[in-house]
DNA sequence: TTGTCAATTGTCAGTGGCTGTCACTAGCCT
DNA sequence: AGGCTAGTGACAGCCACTGACAATTGACAA
């Protein structure tokens, strides 16, 4: 690696701690690019060469732990039932999410990130959105699973649609809540989850659609 | 009604009517705010104090929309079950809703703008905040139709977030198809939610949580 | 009517996010 | 060593949005 890129690296490394350290601690409408930029001693301009936008900063991590979602349910044996394929996904891509967000920032800053992000309208509403294209994503993926067609079938994005409905509910809890640990969103995850799963057939093989 | 106020109602759906139309002509970010009091012939400062902001303009007829739901589900039989209940009263409230919207702007113009909602990543944003809010409200009726805690029992909120994200997905559907009608809105959710409907237990009191 | 008061509006100036342009500098490669 | 190019800073400009103040217009009483 050049000493051009590692360079390189440094700097956006840099504005995106800096970024999210302002964030956890002034607020996000608080902070403005010129203050992130001064913060690495930028320019401006600099800092928009290495994010889109300023709420790109914001949702750097989270990126990243949507990608390993994604190639966890990837992941899943075919056999297991879609329901349960998105729930062991979830569950076990904690960990390795946390070892990864790690490497970038510290988890405890992350953390406190998140919190504005669910009581930041404006970030709120582009969290939103991305959990539907995530919602989107991991529908094609369901249902090549089960060998369906994502337009053909309604089954695929209605079982991912609830699904998200409930990690939506929990993440919500959870970042509210005072314990910020993962445990602490397993158990939530799990527990709600539970109040779901009887409630939904186990298999759709078993039971084809009308 | 004073004139003084007549002249207000005027500017404003004046206002609301040039921006959805060049929404829906232009495209959302095509459109200045400059453009639309331009229109209307005020100031741009003008348009500010009719509405908070750009969106705002966009979402004014949803709104009216979620007022109507959220007033439908309040009007449901309490011995309905939530599921149910949820879905009756969507089914019914769009003929009223319809007739409601026609009196602020044609609906067919609605139509087109609510497929620039949908196409325009910062509207399709917020309309996902609005609808998350719109999840929190409904969860409390349902919780207090069964007589819960909305903090203690997850059920609440669970079947709003089940009953919203099918909502979703059919709105989706149908905003990117070609039959913009009631009828096929109608088919369409009734379809979708068909598809959860026998999956879920028909009512809560029968099966107490754990 | 007319004069006074209050609401509505326009103008102006300024902030913050974001983009295009251009010249300059620092690292790369031969 | 020196040309090439990626990365940067400085500057100008657009657009959404806000505050302040002055001008205008409708409301209402004398």
């Amino acid at each position: 690696m050049n000493l051009r890129e590692r360079k390189k690296l440094r700097t956006r490394d840099a504005l995106l701690r800096a970024a999210l350290e302002l964030f956890a601690t002034r607020g996000y409408e608080e902070t403005t690019v010129d203050d992130i930029a001064a913060a690495v001693d930028v320019s401006q301009r600099t800092f928009f060469r290495y994010f889109a936008g300023k709420e790109e900063t914001a949702f750097f991590v989270p990126r990243l732990a949507e990608t390993h979602v994604v190639e966890a349910v990837r992941a899943r044996p075919p056999g297991e039932p879609p329901l349960e394929a998105l729930r062991r996904a979830v569950l076990e891509s904690w960990d390795r999410i946390n070892e990864a967000v790690e490497e970038l920032v510290p988890i405890e800053l992350h953390m406190r990130v998140y919190r504005v992000i669910e009581s930041t309208p404006a970030l709120l509403a582009a969290h939103l959105r991305r959990a539907a294209e995530l919602e989107e994503q991991l529908a094609g993926i369901i249902a090549e699973r089960e060998g369906l067609d994502v337009d053909a079938d309604p089954r695929p994005r209605i079982v991912v649609a609830l699904f998200s409905g409930v990690i939506r509910v929990t993440e919500r809890l959870w970042s509210a809540g005072d314990d910020l640990s993962l445990d602490a969103m397993r158990q939530l995850t799990t527990t709600y989850l539970d109040q779901v799963g009887p409630a939904l057939a186990e298999n759709w093989r078993t039971e084809p659609s009308p």
